[in-house]
DNA sequence: TATTGTTATACTCTATAACTATA
DNA sequence: TATAGTTATAGAGTATAACAATA
């Protein structure tokens, strides 16, 4: 019972329910979360190469491939020819995909109001700041693991 | 940039740490993320159905066969004979599985005292009264989707 | 030579539907 | 009839290794 392993669970359990939010739009949009988080990516990063995609997702290049043929195949995404390396596509999302990734951005920012839309200002600030503390103790954690 | 979907970006960056920690685990072990998560259940709920375990896990009673099949070739659990129902079978850690579990608590033990020790009780306390007034918002989280 | 992406192959997780053995 | 678990089948995500085209 530390306070500490509470305040893990209680994370933990947060997560999972940010997770069947998820699953919800997920199954409503006919996408599995690997095909989201590569639409994510697009919109947060612009149009990309595999590899580049690769890397973000942490992820090999192979997987990359299959994520790409589905989201043509479901019409979120194009592969454009690379304008410098004749090798590279530059995976580029279409006006569906765009649209879809300005739905999970607007689900997200909902989500978080939902989740934390009652607290007070001054509380959620030292919420935030615990959380910036312990991520701050955590030196580059996608890099930790390599 | 409102706050409240700060908070929601960090929860998911920490939650993002746990789950490397996880994959690390499982490396070392040569584990999977749903077989831990089935021997979690049996750690905490004891020797259980099939049935009982597709519940816990929320996932179809054929997917726990081949869970229970893969943890079974390694070692980690039995299939007993249900004392009272002989369609039903009784999966039970064996000692290599008790101990894989005892492991996982220290982890998640260890993880969080990595997480959270450096607060102090009262930044602490009030973490997690922030976190437990928000899931108070969400009704049984399991039961919401269904 | 090194890199980009694909084909070939294989394993795990996941689901539904049909089937067997029991309740 | 209903329930516990398995066989059959299918699809998605993941990986490594070998290969083609290009740098």
């Amino acid at each position: 019972m530390p306070a500490a392993t509470d305040a893990l669970d209680k994370v933990l359990a947060l997560s999972l329910l940010v997770g069947r939010d998820l699953e919800r739009f997920e199954r409503t949009e006919r996408m599995t979360t690997p095909r989201v988080h590569l639409l994510w990516q697009l919109g947060a990063g612009g149009p990309s190469t595999q590899r580049d995609l690769a890397h973000a997702l942490d992820v090999s290049p192979r997987n990359i491939t299959g994520l790409v043929d589905g989201l043509v195949a479901s019409g979120h995404v194009t592969r454009e020819p690379h304008p410098t390396d004749r090798r590279a596509t530059l995976v580029t999302p279409t006006a569906a995909g765009a649209a879809l990734f300005a739905a999970l951005q607007h689900s997200h920012a909902a989500l978080a109001e939902r989740l934390f839309g009652h607290l007070d200002e001054q509380r959620l600030g030292a919420f935030v700041t615990a959380l910036d503390d312990t991520l701050d103790r955590f030196p580059t954690p996608l890099e930790q693991s390599a």
